[in-house]
DNA sequence: CATGAATGAGGTTTCATTCAT
DNA sequence: CATGAATGAAACCTCATTCAT
């Protein structure tokens, strides 16, 4: 009757809320920065179970970015291998990926901090490059679906466009973020500049 | 013939040798990680100096953020106002973005701490705007003259094409640090595809 | 026919195993470095259940000092209290009291961290009176047999013999743990020193 | 003319009193239950200034039971080399081997914890073996006086003795402290039995 | 009987910082 | 100018302990 301990009303297990909370604190004070007493306190638990479930501050932090990326490539994924026009799927694509920065709950944050963390850990960098490849895998599907049925007239391979247009969201991203000034429209432009519509081309 | 105290053999200050060892500390374990006595133990004075001179660790992080954001514009602008044809002044101030990936003395990593840092710090977002705005400028500059003297047909105003380039220089040195696939050619790929020269046009 | 709960296959009760396992633990890592979850590992237990039997951490130690007191004391007074010679019964007090060392189980660890314990707890201090006073006493009753039926020739009483012995006995075996010099023959040299058989004397 | 800081009225360094507090403390509550804080007060300074000297616990404890070793080994060599009878020497090396254990000021409780420290961190093992040989090396220098000029009538070499000598210190200190039976005069009559001075014999 | 979630206290450690010399 | 002693705050981490299930 009673539901298990471990979990709370609406059926999400203590370990994920103290994971949901990890990655708000790392978005909001950095990898350095995030405290796990701040992270208990965030979750609603107590700092000794935090400790607990992860052990480390290491091991939290590991967990937060592996939750993270699994996440994320899920959801792309998703997008990628829906059903709808490529061209529809493409523009979700950089939709998922820009979406964060509006939400305004600091997931590119969490991904800028989760870059710089991987360099200096070797662990992390490997997830890391795991988890960008399947980023640009998405990519790539979509892209070789559009030059499939004709939608898209890159210029180049699906691999080069998708490397070209992560890089592009990237830097555009980090901009974004810092405030740099014309870091507005880049985006959408370069999705236009590499995969012409069919349509457009004369 | 005694030189003054606070300046060695080769004349660099004892301060100006503590900002470049906090500078490659910054690098190395990033900005929160930055050490005092680190600092103190790479420049090779006792950490009570480093305090003398700077006072508290913020003041050295700022101190080493504007003199690393002087000597970039510096030397940037030091390309750009150059004599040389627009095209290799151009290809000079791509190479100087990219330069310091390759010596591998962290430069890059120190501008994303830089970076990250100024997200939530509001003294060093100022700081790193207008350290962008003067390097787009000098990026300005360049295409300004060339697109003066037919060197470019590029496709848009100065400021379009200056903002997409610094845009991917980021987004291209990222990944490069990251070591994720398929950031290698992007960068000159990204000039010929922004800056057409006009030889080149048919 | 089905066993009854808190024991296992070889009818060893789960209390037994985790007492022996918290004796082997204090040898281990030491009377302050025994952890309750490290008793549990080695017991093959959950950590709940050693408390469960044992309440508290103190109450472990208690119970594991007690338990070794009287293992201990039974096994010396069935030796003392044996039909062999007394000469055969010294000799097997002393390999009793030696054979630890050998085994390598860490026993004699296990004494040396029970006194340096008694030191700062009374309660403990008395266990380990009464195990020493029982344990001296089997010494005396083989060296009033040994004296009565002629045997020995002591040069002294029983209780001062008995009392030269396990402090010889004591200091040897914390010499031999340490890997101090000399430690080797020390103790037959001294049952011989203090115990002549008979037919030795002149 | 002002004392230099790190050296208080009597001249004693800052260094060397939170040594001496820590070899108090480790007595008082063991090598496991030391808390800087508490050697801190102990040695009236702060918890940093502790670790500013020593670091790590761990080098406290090492630091602690270096300087005990050494002190201890000076007073050995000091009253072996010295140029009274060899009997009052050897008289002498026993009382300040007994002496601590009635100053109450827990030396024993010291070297007991060492001891069982050694047991398992090997670095203390090696500094308790040499202590150890050097402590027998003064028996053994007074030993051999004693023989050389007819004091001693001792019942083996040097060696023998000596080793048997500090087994039988270390059986009976720790039975003293330990508050056993018949473990107060055994000292003396170890010494007369191993070593009959000349003039008692037949 | 047995488990594991959850808590909280205590201690070490790491640093920035201050201040005599 | 330069050093190093001395302090104190803040964080992580280890455990014993309690309490549902």
């Amino acid at each position: 009757m009673a539901r298990p301990r471990g979990t709370d009303a609406s059926g999400t297990t203590t370990r994920t809320r103290i994971l949901a909370a990890a990655m708000r604190q790392i978005a909001e004070r950095g990898y350095a920065g995030m405290r796990l007493a701040d992270v208990a306190v965030d979750a609603g638990v107590s700092l000794g179970l935090v400790q607990h479930y992860f052990g480390t501050r290491t091991g939290l932090l590991q967990a937060a970015f592996e939750a993270g990326t699994e996440v994320n490539l899920r959801k792309a994924r998703e997008i990628a291998d829906g059903s709808g026009p490529p061209g529809d799927r493409l523009a979700a694509l950089v939709k998922w990926g820009c979406a964060d920065i509006d939400a305004a709950d600091g997931s590119w944050e969490f991904w800028f901090e989760f870059w710089l963390a991987a360099l200096r850990e070797p662990e992390l960098s490997l997830k890391n490059r795991a988890g960008d490849a399947g980023w640009q895998q998405a990519f790539r599907t979509v892209l070789t679906d559009g030059i499939a049925d004709g939608s898209f007239h890159p210029g180049g391979t699906p691999e080069q466009i998708a490397a070209k247009l992560v890089t592009l969201l990237d830097g555009t991203m980090l901009r974004r973020m810092l405030g740099s000034q014309g870091a507005d429209d880049d985006l959408d432009w370069a999705v236009a500049q590499f995969v012409r519509p069919a349509a457009t081309s004369s």
